[in-house]
DNA sequence: TTTAATGCAAAAGATTTGCAACATG
DNA sequence: CATGTTGCAAATCTTTTGCATTAAA
Protein backbone atom coordinates (compact mmCIF):
# COMPACT_ATOMS: atom_id res chain seq x y z
CA UNK A 1 0.00 0.00 0.00
CA UNK A 2 1.07 3.57 -0.90
CA UNK A 3 0.79 6.54 1.48
CA UNK A 4 -2.15 8.92 1.36
CA UNK A 5 -0.29 11.63 0.48
CA UNK A 6 1.29 10.54 -2.77
CA UNK A 7 -2.22 8.39 -3.55
CA UNK A 8 -4.10 11.71 -3.35
CA UNK A 9 -1.15 13.65 -5.20
CA UNK A 10 -1.79 10.94 -8.25
CA UNK A 11 -5.13 11.27 -7.78
CA UNK A 12 -5.02 15.22 -8.03
CA UNK A 13 -2.55 14.54 -11.65
CA UNK A 14 -5.33 12.20 -13.06
CA UNK A 15 -8.02 14.85 -12.24
CA UNK A 16 -5.59 17.98 -13.77
CA UNK A 17 -5.07 15.84 -16.76
CA UNK A 18 -8.70 14.58 -16.93
CA UNK A 19 -9.92 18.31 -17.41
CA UNK A 20 -7.10 18.99 -19.64
CA UNK A 21 -8.03 16.46 -22.20
CA UNK A 22 -11.57 17.06 -22.00
CA UNK A 23 -12.68 13.06 -20.65
CA UNK A 24 -15.35 12.96 -18.08
CA UNK A 25 -14.13 11.92 -14.45
CA UNK A 26 -16.59 9.46 -13.48
CA UNK A 27 -16.75 7.43 -10.63
CA UNK A 28 -15.98 4.17 -11.93
CA UNK A 29 -12.72 6.03 -13.33
CA UNK A 30 -11.91 7.67 -10.13
CA UNK A 31 -12.07 4.31 -8.25
CA UNK A 32 -10.21 2.47 -10.47
CA UNK A 33 -7.36 4.85 -11.10
CA UNK A 34 -7.37 5.12 -6.83
CA UNK A 35 -7.13 1.39 -6.98
CA UNK A 36 -3.76 1.50 -9.38
CA UNK A 37 -2.45 4.14 -8.00
CA UNK A 38 -2.62 2.50 -4.20
CA UNK A 39 -1.11 -0.68 -5.66
CA UNK A 40 2.33 -1.79 -5.21
CA UNK A 41 1.36 -5.28 -7.19
CA UNK A 42 1.45 -3.93 -10.38
CA UNK A 43 -2.19 -5.22 -11.16
CA UNK A 44 -3.38 -6.77 -14.06
CA UNK A 45 -7.19 -5.50 -15.35
CA UNK A 46 -8.91 -8.22 -13.48
CA UNK A 47 -7.74 -8.12 -10.34
CA UNK A 48 -8.42 -3.95 -10.33
CA UNK A 49 -11.78 -5.19 -11.31
CA UNK A 50 -12.14 -7.52 -8.19
CA UNK A 51 -10.72 -4.70 -6.16
CA UNK A 52 -13.02 -1.96 -7.64
CA UNK A 53 -16.02 -4.27 -7.68
CA UNK A 54 -16.17 -4.39 -3.64
CA UNK A 55 -16.64 -0.84 -3.66
CA UNK A 56 -18.90 -0.10 -6.78
CA UNK A 57 -20.54 -3.50 -7.60
CA UNK A 58 -21.95 -2.63 -10.96
CA UNK A 59 -18.72 -1.82 -12.82
CA UNK A 60 -18.21 -4.41 -15.92
CA UNK A 61 -14.69 -5.49 -16.86
CA UNK A 62 -14.45 -3.89 -19.74
CA UNK A 63 -14.81 -0.33 -18.40
CA UNK A 64 -11.59 -1.28 -16.03
CA UNK A 65 -10.44 -2.06 -19.52
CA UNK A 66 -11.15 0.65 -21.04
CA UNK A 67 -10.04 3.19 -18.15
CA UNK A 68 -7.20 1.33 -17.84
CA UNK A 69 -5.93 1.96 -21.47
CA UNK A 70 -7.18 5.83 -21.21
CA UNK A 71 -4.90 6.11 -18.24
CA UNK A 72 -2.51 4.68 -20.57
CA UNK A 73 -2.81 7.28 -22.76
CA UNK A 74 -3.08 10.11 -20.83
CA UNK A 75 0.65 8.91 -19.58
CA UNK A 76 -0.68 8.66 -16.20
CA UNK A 77 0.15 4.39 -16.09
CA UNK A 78 2.76 2.84 -17.79
CA UNK A 79 2.93 -1.41 -18.85
CA UNK A 80 4.92 -4.14 -17.20
CA UNK A 81 7.22 -5.30 -20.39
CA UNK A 82 6.25 -4.68 -24.14
CA UNK A 83 3.11 -5.90 -23.93
CA UNK A 84 1.94 -6.46 -27.75
CA UNK A 85 -0.81 -8.52 -26.85
CA UNK A 86 0.96 -12.24 -26.81
CA UNK A 87 4.26 -13.66 -25.48
CA UNK A 88 7.40 -12.74 -27.14
CA UNK A 89 10.36 -15.09 -27.23
CA UNK A 90 14.08 -14.45 -26.98
CA UNK A 91 17.04 -17.31 -27.79
CA UNK A 92 19.84 -14.81 -26.91
CA UNK A 93 21.44 -16.39 -24.15
CA UNK A 94 24.13 -14.00 -24.34
CA UNK A 95 24.36 -10.76 -21.55
CA UNK A 96 22.26 -8.31 -23.68
CA UNK A 97 19.56 -5.52 -23.22
CA UNK A 98 16.34 -4.28 -25.12
CA UNK A 99 14.69 -1.38 -26.97
CA UNK A 100 11.33 -1.68 -26.88
CA UNK A 101 8.82 0.47 -29.03
CA UNK A 102 5.91 1.24 -27.09
CA UNK A 103 3.74 1.90 -29.82
CA UNK A 104 4.25 -1.45 -31.80
CA UNK A 105 5.77 -3.36 -29.37
CA UNK A 106 9.47 -3.72 -31.90
CA UNK A 107 12.04 -5.01 -29.78
CA UNK A 108 15.66 -5.53 -30.46
CA UNK A 109 18.63 -6.31 -28.47
CA UNK A 110 21.80 -4.17 -27.90
CA UNK A 111 24.85 -5.12 -25.80
CA UNK A 112 26.83 -2.77 -23.54
CA UNK A 113 29.37 -3.95 -21.42
CA UNK A 114 29.07 -1.79 -19.22
CA UNK A 115 25.34 -2.08 -18.49
CA UNK A 116 26.20 -5.82 -18.46
CA UNK A 117 27.60 -5.16 -15.01
CA UNK A 118 24.74 -3.49 -13.55
CA UNK A 119 25.46 -2.50 -9.46
CA UNK A 120 21.91 -3.84 -7.93
CA UNK A 121 21.12 -2.29 -4.85
CA UNK A 122 21.46 -5.45 -1.39
CA UNK A 123 17.96 -4.56 -0.83
CA UNK A 124 16.40 -5.98 -3.93
CA UNK A 125 17.60 -9.32 -2.67
CA UNK A 126 14.76 -9.21 -0.30
CA UNK A 127 12.55 -9.95 -2.66
CA UNK A 128 14.14 -13.10 -3.75
CA UNK A 129 16.83 -14.83 -5.90
CA UNK A 130 18.20 -12.50 -8.80
CA UNK A 131 19.65 -14.55 -11.38
CA UNK A 132 19.99 -12.04 -14.40
CA UNK A 133 19.21 -8.21 -14.59
CA UNK A 134 19.59 -6.17 -18.15
CA UNK A 135 18.15 -2.71 -19.10
CA UNK A 136 14.82 -2.08 -20.96
CA UNK A 137 14.94 1.43 -22.54
CA UNK A 138 11.18 2.44 -24.03
CA UNK A 139 11.04 4.66 -26.93
CA UNK A 140 9.14 4.95 -30.37
CA UNK A 141 10.99 3.60 -33.43
CA UNK A 142 11.65 4.91 -36.88
CA UNK A 143 8.63 3.49 -38.16
CA UNK A 144 6.36 4.52 -35.79
CA UNK A 145 7.79 8.04 -35.52
CA UNK A 146 7.35 8.27 -39.29
CA UNK A 147 3.77 6.95 -39.59
CA UNK A 148 2.62 9.86 -36.73
CA UNK A 149 4.67 12.47 -38.74
CA UNK A 150 2.38 11.71 -41.60
CA UNK A 151 -0.67 11.90 -39.68
CA UNK A 152 -0.39 15.01 -37.71
CA UNK A 153 1.27 17.13 -40.66
CA UNK A 154 1.62 20.04 -38.51
CA UNK A 155 1.03 21.78 -34.94
CA UNK A 156 1.30 18.90 -32.54
CA UNK A 157 -0.16 21.03 -29.97
CA UNK A 158 -0.10 19.39 -26.53
CA UNK A 159 -3.76 18.96 -26.30
CA UNK A 160 -3.54 16.67 -29.26
CA UNK A 161 -2.06 14.70 -26.69
CA UNK A 162 -6.21 13.00 -26.08
CA UNK A 163 -7.12 9.81 -25.45
CA UNK A 164 -7.46 8.59 -29.16
CA UNK A 165 -5.62 4.84 -29.76
CA UNK A 166 -6.57 3.16 -32.87
CA UNK A 167 -7.01 6.19 -34.96
CA UNK B 1 19.38 -12.66 -39.18
CA UNK B 2 21.61 -14.21 -36.84
CA UNK B 3 24.96 -15.45 -38.68
CA UNK B 4 25.06 -18.99 -39.35
CA UNK B 5 28.02 -20.18 -36.99
CA UNK B 6 25.98 -18.40 -34.16
CA UNK B 7 22.89 -20.63 -34.85
CA UNK B 8 24.63 -23.38 -35.84
CA UNK B 9 26.07 -22.97 -31.79
CA UNK B 10 22.40 -22.60 -30.28
CA UNK B 11 20.82 -25.58 -32.40
CA UNK B 12 23.90 -27.32 -30.85
CA UNK B 13 23.07 -26.58 -27.80
CA UNK B 14 19.50 -27.25 -27.84
CA UNK B 15 20.57 -31.00 -29.23
CA UNK B 16 22.96 -31.23 -25.67
CA UNK B 17 20.38 -29.98 -23.47
CA UNK B 18 17.20 -32.42 -25.69
CA UNK B 19 19.38 -35.31 -24.79
CA UNK B 20 20.33 -34.43 -21.13
CA UNK B 21 16.86 -33.89 -20.29
CA UNK B 22 15.84 -37.18 -22.27
CA UNK B 23 12.97 -35.56 -24.67
CA UNK B 24 13.07 -36.39 -28.18
CA UNK B 25 14.16 -34.27 -30.98
CA UNK B 26 11.88 -34.40 -33.60
CA UNK B 27 12.22 -32.66 -36.58
CA UNK B 28 9.38 -29.85 -35.83
CA UNK B 29 11.10 -29.15 -32.58
CA UNK B 30 14.19 -28.45 -34.35
CA UNK B 31 12.67 -26.32 -37.01
CA UNK B 32 10.95 -24.33 -34.57
CA UNK B 33 13.92 -23.83 -32.67
CA UNK B 34 15.86 -22.53 -35.34
CA UNK B 35 13.30 -20.27 -36.02
CA UNK B 36 13.68 -18.35 -32.91
CA UNK B 37 17.44 -18.79 -32.52
CA UNK B 38 17.80 -17.22 -35.99
CA UNK B 39 15.31 -14.21 -35.12
CA UNK B 40 16.28 -10.69 -34.30
CA UNK B 41 12.77 -10.11 -33.75
CA UNK B 42 11.56 -11.64 -30.83
CA UNK B 43 8.89 -13.48 -32.36
CA UNK B 44 5.31 -14.56 -30.49
CA UNK B 45 3.90 -18.23 -31.20
CA UNK B 46 2.08 -17.15 -33.99
CA UNK B 47 5.19 -15.23 -35.43
CA UNK B 48 7.07 -18.72 -35.45
CA UNK B 49 4.18 -20.93 -36.47
CA UNK B 50 4.12 -19.21 -39.70
CA UNK B 51 8.03 -18.89 -40.31
CA UNK B 52 8.33 -22.69 -39.72
CA UNK B 53 5.12 -23.72 -41.55
CA UNK B 54 6.40 -22.71 -45.00
CA UNK B 55 9.35 -25.61 -44.32
CA UNK B 56 6.93 -27.57 -41.93
CA UNK B 57 3.29 -27.48 -43.43
CA UNK B 58 1.92 -29.74 -41.03
CA UNK B 59 2.75 -28.47 -37.80
CA UNK B 60 0.02 -27.14 -35.85
CA UNK B 61 0.65 -24.19 -33.63
CA UNK B 62 -0.48 -25.69 -30.27
CA UNK B 63 2.92 -28.09 -31.07
CA UNK B 64 4.76 -24.28 -31.21
CA UNK B 65 3.25 -23.28 -28.21
CA UNK B 66 4.29 -26.57 -26.10
CA UNK B 67 7.50 -26.47 -27.95
CA UNK B 68 8.23 -22.54 -27.18
CA UNK B 69 7.40 -23.65 -22.99
CA UNK B 70 9.61 -26.94 -23.71
CA UNK B 71 12.47 -24.54 -24.37
CA UNK B 72 11.88 -21.95 -21.86
CA UNK B 73 11.90 -24.98 -19.72
CA UNK B 74 15.18 -25.86 -20.29
CA UNK B 75 16.78 -22.63 -20.24
CA UNK B 76 16.90 -22.10 -23.90
CA UNK B 77 14.61 -18.97 -24.51
CA UNK B 78 13.32 -16.59 -22.10
CA UNK B 79 10.49 -14.40 -23.01
CA UNK B 80 10.34 -10.61 -23.28
CA UNK B 81 8.66 -8.96 -20.00
CA UNK B 82 6.65 -10.26 -16.73
CA UNK B 83 3.93 -12.21 -18.86
CA UNK B 84 1.95 -13.94 -16.80
CA UNK B 85 -0.96 -14.16 -18.53
CA UNK B 86 -2.39 -10.57 -18.77
CA UNK B 87 -0.98 -7.07 -18.77
CA UNK B 88 -0.35 -5.47 -15.62
CA UNK B 89 -0.38 -1.58 -15.15
CA UNK B 90 2.29 0.40 -13.50
CA UNK B 91 0.95 3.85 -11.93
CA UNK B 92 4.61 4.72 -10.25
CA UNK B 93 5.55 7.65 -12.49
CA UNK B 94 8.55 8.44 -10.00
CA UNK B 95 12.25 6.86 -12.04
CA UNK B 96 12.05 3.65 -10.54
CA UNK B 97 13.22 -0.47 -11.73
CA UNK B 98 11.63 -3.73 -11.83
CA UNK B 99 11.89 -7.02 -9.72
CA UNK B 100 10.66 -9.96 -11.57
CA UNK B 101 10.08 -13.61 -10.73
CA UNK B 102 10.28 -15.94 -13.36
CA UNK B 103 8.30 -18.08 -12.15
CA UNK B 104 5.01 -16.46 -10.79
CA UNK B 105 4.80 -13.46 -12.58
CA UNK B 106 5.60 -11.13 -9.01
CA UNK B 107 6.50 -7.72 -9.70
CA UNK B 108 7.89 -5.31 -7.24
CA UNK B 109 9.54 -1.29 -7.32
CA UNK B 110 12.76 -0.45 -6.33
CA UNK B 111 14.91 2.58 -6.36
CA UNK B 112 18.47 3.14 -6.70
CA UNK B 113 19.88 6.68 -7.96
CA UNK B 114 22.51 5.31 -9.81
CA UNK B 115 20.50 3.14 -11.60
CA UNK B 116 18.38 6.16 -12.89
CA UNK B 117 21.42 7.86 -14.45
CA UNK B 118 22.13 4.86 -17.09
CA UNK B 119 24.44 5.37 -19.84
CA UNK B 120 22.86 3.95 -22.85
CA UNK B 121 25.00 3.78 -25.80
CA UNK B 122 24.54 5.82 -28.65
CA UNK B 123 23.85 3.41 -30.79
CA UNK B 124 20.73 2.13 -29.43
CA UNK B 125 18.98 5.95 -30.52
CA UNK B 126 19.50 4.28 -34.17
CA UNK B 127 16.11 2.12 -33.11
CA UNK B 128 13.86 5.26 -32.49
CA UNK B 129 13.72 7.98 -30.03
CA UNK B 130 14.12 7.45 -26.10
CA UNK B 131 11.53 7.85 -23.68
CA UNK B 132 12.83 6.23 -20.53
CA UNK B 133 15.12 3.19 -19.69
CA UNK B 134 15.07 1.33 -16.48
CA UNK B 135 16.76 -1.88 -14.84
CA UNK B 136 15.01 -5.39 -14.68
CA UNK B 137 15.90 -7.66 -12.26
CA UNK B 138 14.89 -11.08 -12.76
CA UNK B 139 14.75 -13.67 -10.23
CA UNK B 140 12.64 -16.75 -8.28
CA UNK B 141 10.74 -14.62 -5.24
CA UNK B 142 10.82 -16.05 -2.11
CA UNK B 143 7.51 -17.98 -2.48
CA UNK B 144 8.30 -19.51 -5.79
CA UNK B 145 11.49 -20.66 -3.49
CA UNK B 146 10.32 -22.05 -0.49
CA UNK B 147 7.02 -23.36 -2.83
CA UNK B 148 10.08 -25.61 -4.89
CA UNK B 149 11.94 -26.21 -1.70
CA UNK B 150 8.96 -28.18 -0.62
CA UNK B 151 8.53 -29.93 -3.75
CA UNK B 152 11.59 -31.12 -3.94
CA UNK B 153 12.90 -32.23 0.04
CA UNK B 154 16.49 -33.23 -0.97
CA UNK B 155 18.57 -33.53 -3.78
CA UNK B 156 18.17 -30.70 -6.62
CA UNK B 157 20.54 -32.55 -9.05
CA UNK B 158 20.34 -30.38 -12.11
CA UNK B 159 18.96 -33.71 -14.41
CA UNK B 160 15.78 -32.20 -12.31
CA UNK B 161 15.53 -29.81 -14.50
CA UNK B 162 13.38 -31.63 -16.62
CA UNK B 163 10.32 -29.77 -18.63
CA UNK B 164 7.75 -30.22 -16.45
CA UNK B 165 5.20 -26.69 -16.38
CA UNK B 166 2.56 -27.41 -14.08
CA UNK B 167 3.84 -30.20 -11.37
C1' DT C 1 -29.06 19.30 -23.27
C1' DT C 2 -25.22 17.40 -25.57
C1' DT C 3 -21.86 14.21 -25.86
C1' DA C 4 -19.04 11.02 -23.77
C1' DA C 5 -19.01 6.84 -20.84
C1' DT C 6 -21.09 2.67 -18.98
C1' DG C 7 -22.82 -2.11 -18.90
C1' DC C 8 -24.16 -5.94 -21.35
C1' DA C 9 -23.60 -9.46 -24.45
C1' DA C 10 -21.20 -11.15 -28.07
C1' DA C 11 -16.91 -11.24 -30.83
C1' DA C 12 -12.14 -11.75 -31.38
C1' DG C 13 -7.54 -13.19 -29.87
C1' DA C 14 -4.32 -15.87 -27.48
C1' DT C 15 -3.14 -20.07 -25.22
C1' DT C 16 -4.05 -24.64 -23.36
C1' DT C 17 -5.81 -29.43 -23.15
C1' DG C 18 -7.75 -34.32 -24.14
C1' DC C 19 -7.00 -37.87 -27.08
C1' DA C 20 -6.03 -41.06 -30.87
C1' DA C 21 -2.50 -41.60 -34.42
C1' DC C 22 2.49 -41.48 -35.03
C1' DA C 23 7.56 -41.06 -34.75
C1' DT C 24 11.77 -41.30 -32.02
C1' DG C 25 15.17 -43.55 -29.18
C1' DC D 1 8.62 -51.85 -29.06
C1' DA D 2 7.58 -48.34 -25.46
C1' DT D 3 6.94 -43.85 -24.61
C1' DG D 4 7.01 -39.25 -25.66
C1' DT D 5 5.03 -36.15 -29.33
C1' DT D 6 2.07 -34.52 -32.76
C1' DG D 7 -2.15 -32.67 -34.90
C1' DC D 8 -6.78 -31.86 -34.41
C1' DA D 9 -10.69 -30.04 -32.30
C1' DA D 10 -12.60 -28.11 -28.55
C1' DA D 11 -12.08 -25.63 -24.28
C1' DT D 12 -10.21 -21.55 -21.66
C1' DC D 13 -8.74 -17.27 -20.77
C1' DT D 14 -7.86 -12.47 -21.94
C1' DT D 15 -9.14 -8.41 -24.31
C1' DT D 16 -12.04 -5.76 -27.49
C1' DT D 17 -16.33 -4.05 -29.73
C1' DG D 18 -21.31 -2.67 -31.02
C1' DC D 19 -25.09 -0.67 -29.17
C1' DA D 20 -28.82 1.09 -26.29
C1' DT D 21 -28.93 3.40 -21.81
C1' DT D 22 -27.13 6.55 -18.42
C1' DA D 23 -24.62 10.27 -16.50
C1' DA D 24 -21.08 14.09 -16.70
C1' DA D 25 -20.39 18.91 -17.96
Amino acid sequence: MINNAEIQRRLEKFQAAARAAGVKLTHQRLEIFREVAASLEHPDAEAVFRAVKTRLPTVSLDTVYRTLWLLHDLGLVATLGPRRGSVRFDANLEPHHHYVCVRCGLARDFTSERLDALDIPDSVSSFGSIVASHVEVRGVCRDCAAKSAAAEPADPSPSEQEARRET
